[in-house]
DNA sequence: CCTTTTCTGTACCATTCGGTACAGAAAGCT
DNA sequence: AGCTTTCTGTACCGAATGGTACAGAAAAGG
């Protein structure tokens, strides 16, 4: 019996295409066990409360990869606009210029989002709250930081589901340049 | 043998509620027999194509009402700004101020769009062009018109996902306003 | 080496899935 | 009235669903 992943953490990210694809609902177990290559009974090892535990897994997978790539430097950089910029950079790179959805904002549209209703709020909301923190120390007023910030991240949200809609990419990568103009003094 | 329904237009908007609720792979025939109170012999004769075509059904529901109530008044008012204001107003309305998602955006996000392109491509390409043309007539040159179009269509789509995830519906009719504002010259 | 822990293949489970066949009831038509 | 069309309840289908039991193989640790 040859071994497929020396832990559970290189399991997730198949998982996480898979639901991006699919969405929760739509992921079947026996296209999971086909796509990790991991039979039942090895998933189940991995991931004793079956889906629902994947779904946390993906999600808390991705919400730390933002925390360390985006809101951290977004809270961190001395200055804010590079902190920013870095933010629109990481999110191109991370969403593949327009050609992958992002998860959480698609467990938030159905009813998926009540199975994980607190990853859920919480990742959108250290979204807005770093980005706004940012935008404050660069010189929007507080009523306005808060607004941009929401708008922004609203606003990539859209561009994904616009962009996949017409099937271009370069929809995505576009609305964000302009966006990222919403976030200049 | 009581009928439920006159005719199959009655049906589809409860099955509107459901793809909402549930997506269009998490919507099941026994939820969609519970909630329309029809059994599948009925269902299948009003829809023979199965859930395939109950959900074309829907999406051309939906993409009727938009032609009618917001695309045709984009492009038909004689003052250009009656028929955006017209259109937030109706967007507000028919999202339920942000309670209800976009049956398109979702359907649009996982491999459904692979089943509806056509009509989700539509959707989108016909109100970003029907949004486009007024704000030409109101002054918006070429370029900056589409721009400003897309970014909006995109922003409502990003305002629903964004106000759910954060279970409030004000952020979504606050969202509408300021996305209102890049539309005045 | 031997033992313990970690992983996996096989076989199985009840339930639900989307979908069909068909007879008969209700409504429409003349 | 009778006939036709439109609708619906019942019973059924094979396949797929998410999930479990368990023995045994592979690796880790001493």
């Amino acid at each position: 019996m040859a071994r497929r992943f020396a832990e559970r953490g290189e399991i997730v990210p198949v998982l996480a295409e898979i639901f991006r694809e699919h969405g929760f609902a739509g992921a079947s177990l026996s296209e999971i066990t086909r796509r990790t290559g991991l039979g039942k009974s090895s998933l189940y090892h991995f991931f004793p409360g079956g889906k629902d535990e994947m779904g946390q897994a993906v999600l808390d997978d991705v919400a730390r990869w933002f925390e360390r790539n985006v809101f951290q430097p977004l809270r961190d950089s001395e200055e804010p606009a590079a902190g920013i910029d870095h933010m629109f950079k990481a999110s191109v790179r991370f969403f593949n210029s327009g050609r992958r959805i992002c998860l959480v904002g698609s467990f938030a549209l159905d009813d998926t989002r009540d199975r994980f209703a607190h990853v859920i709020h919480g990742y959108f909301a250290a979204w807005v709250g770093a980005l706004e923190a940012a935008l404050r120390r660069s010189g929007f007023d507080g009523r306005r930081a808060k607004e941009v910030a929401q708008d922004v991240v609203a606003g990539i949200q859209g561009a994904l589901v616009f962009a996949r809609s017409q099937d271009d990419p370069r929809l995505f990568t576009r609305a964000l340049k302009r966006l990222q103009r919403l976030t200049e003094p």
